[in-house]
RNA sequence: CGGGGCGUAGCGCAGUUGGCUAGCGCACUUGCUUUGGGAGCAAGGGGUCCCCAGUUCGAGUCUGGGCGCCCCGACCA
């Protein structure tokens, strides 16, 4: 391609609406324009990146027996309903209108029930058994904060693959090597990533792991051990209070006394006018859904893990319940609520407070805590379980090390889906014993849109982007200072022609521009081969080659050019 | 949806105590010169000042409503 023909137009300022580094250059760099938010065009270089990402991944997949389909965008709801997965997938589903007005479709935003809805009505026997069908496909979520360009969008492309299986070791024969596919797809990538246990959030199932890239620009919070490697995402770490024997000090237990605490509404507020530490505190917090209240205890300096609790009350229907509620059922406003001498409200409280003695909380009147109080005398909890979230510097459960806290950018998530798709659509199949059994499932899903924006992340420096080597949308630039010299134009040309009955993937920067500009948009570009040709190189019969991202240069023959070239993408490749 | 910020040429911005013809840089067009790290000179083209309503002799500027965009939070590949 000759670069005065494509459409790539760089930019020499940030848009405005970009914050992160990839986000930032990938405007800059021509690959994608916004269209609305969280929806973008696929410039040409950002379309050929996009492809040369897909063909990693369906090499990879191929290789342990996937077999590549295309399922449908638009989504029967009643197939949604008939699952029971409408109810926690509704809140991001595009719905659609016909133009009669009825509302019977939908834009798919996952392919679960699609999949498992169709190998129920093509696979009756174990003998059809283990499958494992893939898709690249786009994706509708109407995601409720879309950022960071391609990181979160609403319409983006996933690979995402679904498998099925007789019995459960099968299952797991599968969804390592998919473990493993997944890891040589990243790697192919050029990225440096992290595997971390993970919840499983409204997909269902028990297993799943998330593929993780360390990066500022991430949305996760995931925890590292710097002893043994050991990794989980922030909201599925079990904490190490989970179990039943206590540390409870044997402190005598004083007499419950209330207290003033005027306009003292946080818990900062509170131990420091009390002098007393956070630890020594009970937050007491108040969920709602449409029918009940609840009350959640967590330690003072504790803070609590939404998903943990959403996992306990199977919905994610529940909210921190509003000022008006709170102030119905404490008879104050928030701030001052607290588990003694409450009536009609189930409490639930993290196993730290079992060990708690003398502690402070609201006391359901508006400007005043209680002091001393203690669980079992004061109050009765009615569940105690693990609620609160892991801390940078706790202890890694499998080695004692200690954790650190990281952020990331989640691009793959598989799941051990269990049967929990089967049994709601009645996927069964028949064993060898001719026993009817629901399917085993799991699923696999890459981010593969998000990927550039990830890939971009990790591989960048202060003048662009650097592409690693697979996923560069062309492997050489050749790069002609000065085009309207009929020597340069010639050399370059020939160079260029020949590059293309090589199939080797040239671009050629013969526009009219100063040299500043092209080297500017060529370090911008990131392509990891520039041949640079001009005037006062030619005079000595000389060309020069430079590699993007170790900033090497050489100064060739121009008959040694061809060879050079090719063993240097040759080497690249290996 | 809650909190914060923004909306003026393709991009980045100024102009906002109401005032006459809305400006700067980059980009774009034409010509000449230049050509190894974002060239110079000259001449040009390009605007519903986000939208609607109101106040006013007069609105980019003030008031009200709406829409869009970005950042922080809940959701997730």
């Amino acid at each position: 391609m000759r670069f005065s023909k494509i459409l790539l137009p760089t930019l020499k300022e940030v848009p405005a609406e970009a914050e992160t580094i990839s986000h930032k250059l990938m405007l800059r760099a021509g690959l994608v324009r916004k269209l609305v938010t969280g929806v973008y065009v696929y410039l040409p270089l950002g379309f050929k990146i996009l492809e040369k990402i897909k063909k990693i991944v369906r090499a990879e997949m191929n290789k342990i027996g996937g077999q590549q389909m295309m399922m449908p965008a638009i989504h029967p709801v009643s197939l949604w309903k008939e699952s029971g997965r409408w109810d926690l997938f509704s809140p991001v589903m595009y719905r659609l209108l016909d133009n009669e007005g009825r509302g019977n479709t939908v834009l798919g935003a996952t392919h679960e029930v699609i999949i498992t809805n169709l190998v129920k009505r093509e696979i009756q026997s174990y003998r059809q058994l283990p499958q494992l069908f893939y898709q690249i496909q786009t994706k509708f979520r109407n995601e409720l904060r879309p950022r960071f360009g391609l990181i979160r969008c609403r319409e983006f492309t996933m690979m995402d693959a679904y498998s099925f299986h007789s019995t459960q070791k099968s299952l797991d024969e599968t969804y390592s090597a998919v473990y493993e596919a997944h890891k040589r797809i990243f790697d192919r990538c050029g990225l440096s990533y992290k595997i971390v246990e993970a919840d499983s959030g409204p997909f269902g199932g028990k297993v799943s792991h998330e593929y993780m890239v360390l990066s500022d620009s991430g949305e996760d919070k995931i925890l590292i051990c710097e002893a043994c490697g050991y990794a989980a995402n922030i909201e599925k770490l079990a904490t190490q209070s989970n179990s039943m024997t206590t540390n409870k000090e044997e402190k005598k237990q004083l007499p419950l006394k209330e207290v003033e605490t005027i306009n003292m509404k946080t818990v900062e507020e509170v131990a420091r006018f009390l002098k007393v530490k956070s630890r020594d505190l009970i937050k007491t917090l108040v969920y709602q859904n449409q029918e009940e209240k609840l009350l959640v205890l967590i330690r003072g300096d504790d803070e609590l893990n939404e998903v943990k609790l959403k996992n306990y009350l199977k919905s994610s229907q529940w909210t921190l319940a509003d000022e008006e509620v709170v102030r119905n059922l404490t008879n104050a406003p928030c701030g001052f609520a607290g588990p003694v001498k409450i009536e009609g409200v189930k409490i639930i409280a993290d196993y730290k407070i079992k060990e708690m003695c003398n502690a402070v909380t609201g006391a359901n009147k508006e400007n005043y805590h209680l002091i001393n109080v203690n669980p079992g005398r004061d109050f009765t909890v009615d569940e105690y379980l693990d609620l609160r979230t892991v801390r940078e510097g706790e202890p890694c459960p499998k080695c004692k090390g200690k954790f650190m806290l990281k952020t990331g950018i989640e691009i793959d998530h598989i799941f051990d889906l269990g049967t929990t798709y089967s049994q709601a659509l009645g996927a069964n199949f028949l064993d060898d014993k001719g026993v009817e059994k629901p399917l085993i499932m799991g699923c696999y899903g890459i981010g593969i849109s998000r990927l550039i924006s990830t890939i971009i992340e990790q591989n960048c420096d202060e003048k662009g982007i650097i592409w690693p080597f697979e996923i560069a949308p062309y492997k050489v630039l050749i790069v002609a200072l000065n085009y309207y010299d009929q020597n340069v134009k010639s050399v370059a040309d020939k160079l260029y022609s020949e590059f293309i009955d090589l199939k080797v993937d040239v671009l050629l920067d013969d526009r009219e521009e100063t040299p500043g500009v092209k080297f500017k948009d060529a370090d911008l570009i990131g392509i990891p081969i520039k041949i640079v040709i001009g005037k006062k190189g030619l005079a000595e019969g000389k060309v020069e080659i430079q590699e993007r991202k170790t900033n090497k240069t050489e100064k060739v023959n121009i008959e040694e050019i061809k060879n050079k070239i090719l063993s240097l993408i040759l080497s690249f490749n290996t």
